[in-house]
DNA sequence: AGGGCACCTCGGGCGC
DNA sequence: TGCGCCCGAGGTGCCC
């Protein structure tokens, strides 16, 4: 599910829902989504007492950041936050439930159970791993065409699949990935050494607005993803690629095709997108 | 480095 | 139309 607009969507809106809440009880129900530490006992001992003071985005990792603690989460597919009365009923799937003071409760829901959570020291969560490998933010100011290229030029996969390493960017996931190379024209297994000056700025400039416009957006809503309010993002409306098959391409009415690229579905109209250039 | 599979559950589509 | 099965799903990590 969430690629970086949908997890930028649900780091501000958990940040409005939890902010200056204190821990007071930690239930995790699935040991496996608990990471670090190994002990789940010291998982919730350590957060209890502490309080939220931030909620920020990392790739599409979130960091819940506390005083003196930061507790990295990721989504994968279907990880999912809500906010709750401690007395309301624990809906299914439900593997992890943060109890405050105030008697509100922050719980952690993920029906394939791939999501993950990391318990660090405050500043150690960076230099460590999930998150030290981490590439670059596509919507910082360092990332520029050149600074794309440079990281991409001298490998020699597809440029799909490297444009969802997350070693390399961040926050590119199948539906955003699909949307860039359809804006800028770009057939999906093409190899970076046949990329044009041209068409590295094509691509760059489509990552920047697609995820933009998505985060603009509140993020896309294509099967469960809701933000942290249980809201549905808006921009699966505006897609143009993914999840258009059969349909006649916005640019030139060629109906879109799907295919597997490095395990992945894939779309793309066949028309703008060619591999010969 | 790159490809394939594994991790899970659910729902949609297909065939009978 | 109804049921059961198989496949695929927005992500990553580990294997070779």
């Amino acid at each position: 599910m969430p690629e970086l607009p949908e997890v930028e969507t649900v780091a501000r809106t958990l940040k409005s829902l939890v902010q200056g809440k204190t821990i007071s009880d930690v239930q995790v129900f699935l040991p496996r989504i608990i990471q670090k530490p190994a002990e789940i006992e010291q998982f919730c001992s350590a957060l209890i007492g502490h309080t939220i003071v931030d909620v920020a985005r990392r790739g599409k990792f979130l960091r819940i950041i506390l005083d003196g603690l930061v507790l990295v989460s990721h989504l994968r597919m279907e990880g999912r936050y809500g906010a709750f009365n401690d007395d309301e009923p624990v809906e299914k799937h439900t593997h992890v439930i943060f109890s405050f003071t105030d008697g509100t409760q922050l719980r952690y829901k993920d029906v394939r159970q791939f999501g993950t959570m990391h318990l660090f020291k405050e500043g150690e969560e960076l230099l460590e791993l999930p998150l030290r490998k981490l590439g670059i933010e596509p919507l910082s100011d360092q990332f520029t065409h050149e600074l794309l290229r440079s990281k991409l030029e001298k490998r020699t996969s597809k440029i799909k699949p490297l444009l969802l390493n997350q070693e390399l960017i961040v926050g590119l996931g199948n539906i955003y990935v699909d949307e860039a190379l359809f804006t800028a024209k770009i057939h999906p297994e093409r190899t970076p050494d046949t990329l044009s000056k041209q068409e590295w700025k094509k691509l760059h400039q489509a990552i920047v607005d697609t995820l933009s416009r998505a985060v603009e957006a509140g993020g896309s809503s294509i099967k469960s993803y809701v933000n942290g309010q249980g809201e549905m993002g808006m921009f699966q409306q505006q897609l143009l690629a993914y999840g258009k098959e059969n349909e006649p391409c916005s640019s030139c009415g060629t109906s879109i095709v799907k295919f597997v690229v490095g395990g992945r579905g894939t779309h793309i109209c066949p028309q703008c997108q060619r591999m010969k250039k």
